[in-house]
DNA sequence: CTAGGGTTAG
């Protein structure tokens, strides 16, 4: 072996190892020698200084040579690929194509690649022409890559027909497909591949195991889950040494809602990621399980893993959800001294934190001090501002995106079109959903007809509204009609009512409030039999209330109620306290009982009894008796959440409170926020 | 020089 191939193999070294320093060394030593145009070894130089990170010397080293071959180019584009630059990759492909050097099978895969990363099809396809034209559409390399460039910029349909047309699939077309379908709702197609794929002899391995259980996860598929985990046992297949397989398996039993099995599956995994822990953390939050996500967190940072960006984006929209202010202002605080902690999904979800606990000043103020932005910050804050009943705002802030040549996606119109429709204004609502309706990028779906069914019903137009559910392209889901059936409540409307609680009631659905409202409905109308019957049939079929929640901050301690809790330790004096506050309603606004929300068949006094006792007056309670005595921050907001929509009763009584308490009352609800000022709601009446 | 995998914010 001669010097020149001793240090090429150096360089290989280094490059494989990811040894920068030892590479510079070797890089100072070659060009003593003077190997300054030597085309392997500047080739290897590229690669070296690509995988260590330092494109900016390996685009100097291709930037000096004399003579470049596709090495040199398909080099430097890995480098750029390698930081996520995906654009320097594809701008030098451009440059390539006006040069001598002609692309090969490499350089195609690793722009595809780069492609599939910021998912621009519109290049993908440009190439995959290109491709065809020079012959190398047939390669299995390319014809992989371009199943994943295809399936990352959502063009699934375009990924299968260059899977149906390849002339050799390998185990890797395989896997790239079912990873194609296993996003979004197509994972049964993920499935119906994998028993082809085993049925034809291919043996899988980890990564057609990881892919089909996100599959089964995104379908919900808890069934073909378990199958797939029985398999991969029965097959000997150690679950314990794949951390990554393992984690597809916890994401898929916890968003079934079997915590049980995450569990077990994430303790037997002997090398845990920070991904596994991630995982684990949001499974027990969307389980609505707080103690054991933050337990989860805690172990986490008491383990040595190195939290990233995703598990704080993660925690903080647990917090967020749980609206836990002071940790969320915390965590805030330590993300700021963190490398990632400017992450734009590491800012969504703090500013999603500070709307969501009702600071928008806060939320604002992070948003314009972002260096950058992106929809989902965008998106943030249009919801934000129209939970708080800012409609006008929330058009403000669409129309500066806008401005600004970002697209809204479909989430960004649903926020707008409910920010408008909740502040009633009509004729922004009726442009923004004219302007979803021409935009080619998107299909309006039925959350977004549902916000034009509200905006009508609200203002009266029942028959319009129910026109629209009536002939829009969409399947209409029982939401739609209950937004129906709650305006026609609103307005009286019985025989409308009837009819569109009778539609609901014969879906079948679960869901209890569409028997509270229908039984109310007739109650109003004087059918008592009727109101009787739709309750009974509630009993009949076995179904009970989702259990409302409310909860307070106080000193960094939750506290959580639901109706007639006893349990906490000053349970006497916050029905004490209650009492007293009701004495003084009665008296100095003229509140009372709004019996007519409450539906239980039972005495006028046990169902004031029992209207006392709702979970979001307890929760105001404690604040009371807690602030008893205390003159300290008597202009701070008291902050109450609750789980489902306020109560209409509750509704009045905290309106009553905050004008004789002079103190401000902000309520999230599952709906949105209410704020309390001396007397009226920032709501309107429409709750 | 090269192809495939798990987590996140609305």
């Amino acid at each position: 072996m001669n010097e020149r191939q001793r240090f090429a193999q150096l360089l290989r070294v280094c490059s494989k190892n990811l040894l920068l320093d030892q590479g510079l060394q070797v890089h100072t030593t070659i060009l003593k020698m003077g190997y300054v145009f030597d085309m392997m070894i500047n080739n290897d130089l590229i690669d070296m200084y690509g995988k260590c990170g330092r494109c900016e010397i390996a685009r100097k080293v291709f930037d000096k040579m004399h003579q470049r071959n596709v090495v040199s180019w398909t080099s430097l584009m890995c480098g750029y690929l390698n930081l996520n630059d995906a654009k320097s990759s594809l701008l030098l492909l451009c440059k390539m194509g006006r040069s001598v050097v002609k692309p090969n099978e490499f350089t195609f895969s690793t722009n595809f690649k780069a492609c599939g990363f910021v998912g621009v099809v519109e290049n993908g396809m440009q190439i995959h022409g290109w491709c065809c034209k020079t012959g190398f559409e047939w390669f299995p390399v390319v014809g992989n890559s371009m199943i994943d460039m295809y399936s990352k910029c959502g063009n699934v349909d375009a990924a299968a027909q260059v899977f149906d047309k390849m002339p050799e699939r390998s185990l890797i077309s395989w896997n790239a497909m079912i990873a194609g379908y296993a996003v979004r709702h197509t994972g049964n197609k993920s499935l119906v591949l994998f028993k082809e794929m085993w049925t034809q002899g291919l043996v899988p391995d980890e990564f057609t195991y990881t892919s089909t259980l996100k599959a089964c996860a995104g379908i919900g598929e808890l069934s073909a889950g378990r199958q797939l985990h029985g398999f991969m046992i029965s097959k000997g297949f150690r679950l314990s040494q794949q951390t990554i397989v393992s984690g597809s398996l916890i994401d898929l039993y916890a968003k079934c809602g079997c915590l049980f099995e995450a569990q077990k599956v994430f303790d037997l995994v002997e090398r845990k990621s920070v991904i596994s822990w991630t995982t684990l953390v949001v499974g027990y939050a969307q389980d609505g399980n707080l103690s054991k996500a933050m337990e989860s967190y805690t172990a986490l940072r008491k383990s040595n893993i190195p939290v990233d960006g995703f598990v704080l984006s993660s925690v903080m929209a647990v917090f967020a959800d749980f609206a836990l202010l002071q940790q969320g202002k915390q965590m805030h605080a330590y993300m700021k001294k963190v490398p990632f902690g400017l992450d734009i999904s590491v800012s969504n979800s703090v500013m999603d934190m500070y709307l969501k606990c009702g600071l928008t000043e806060d939320a604002r103020k992070l948003f314009n001090e972002m260096p950058k932005r992106n929809v989902i910050s965008w998106t943030v804050l249009i919801t934000g501002y129209g939970k708080h009943g800012l409609g006008k705002e929330a058009v403000n802030i669409f129309e500066h995106m806008l401005s600004e040549n970002l697209d809204p996606d479909e989430v960004t119109y649903l926020a707008v079109l409910s920010s408008c429709s909740h502040s009633g204004l009509v004729d922004e609502c009726k442009k923004y959903f004219s302007r979803l309706r021409n935009d080619p990028t998107i299909k309006p779906n039925v959350e977004h007809y549902a916000c034009m069914v509200d905006l009508l019903g609200r203002s009266g137009r029942l028959k319009e509204a129910r026109d629209l559910i009536e002939n829009m392209p969409v399947k209409a889901n029982s939401g739609i009609w209950q937004t129906l059936l709650s305006a026609c409540k609103v307005h009286g409307d019985f025989e409308m009512g009837r009819e569109v609680g009778e539609i609901l009631l014969k879906k079948d659905d679960v869901s209890v409030v569409n028997y509270v409202m229908m039984s109310s409905i007739y109650a109003n109308a004087g059918f008592w039999n009727e109101s009787e019957r739709v309750r009974k049939s509630v009993k009949a079929k076995g179904l009970k209330k989702v259990g409302g929640q409310s909860w307070v901050e106080i000193d960094k301690t939750i506290h959580f109620f639901y109706n007639g809790d006893e349990r906490h330790p000053l349970t006497p004096r916050i029905h004490e306290k209650l009492k007293e506050v009701e004495k003084r309603l009665k008296e100095e606004v003229c509140y009372a009982y709004e019996v007519r929300f409450s539906l239980h068949d039972v005495e006028e006094e046990s169902r004031e009894e029992s209207l006392r006792v709702h979970s979001e007056k307890l929760a105001i309670g404690l604040v009371l008796v807690h602030d008893e005595g205390s003159e300290k921050d008597e202009r701070r907001p008291i902050r109450v959440f609750k789980n489902l929509r306020v109560c209409g009763d509750c509704h009045e009584f905290i309106k009553g409170l905050s004008k004789i308490s002079k103190k401000v009352f902000l309520v999230r609800d599952a709906n949105r926020f209410h704020k309390f000022e001396n007397g009226e709601c920032s709501c309107g009446d429409y709750w």
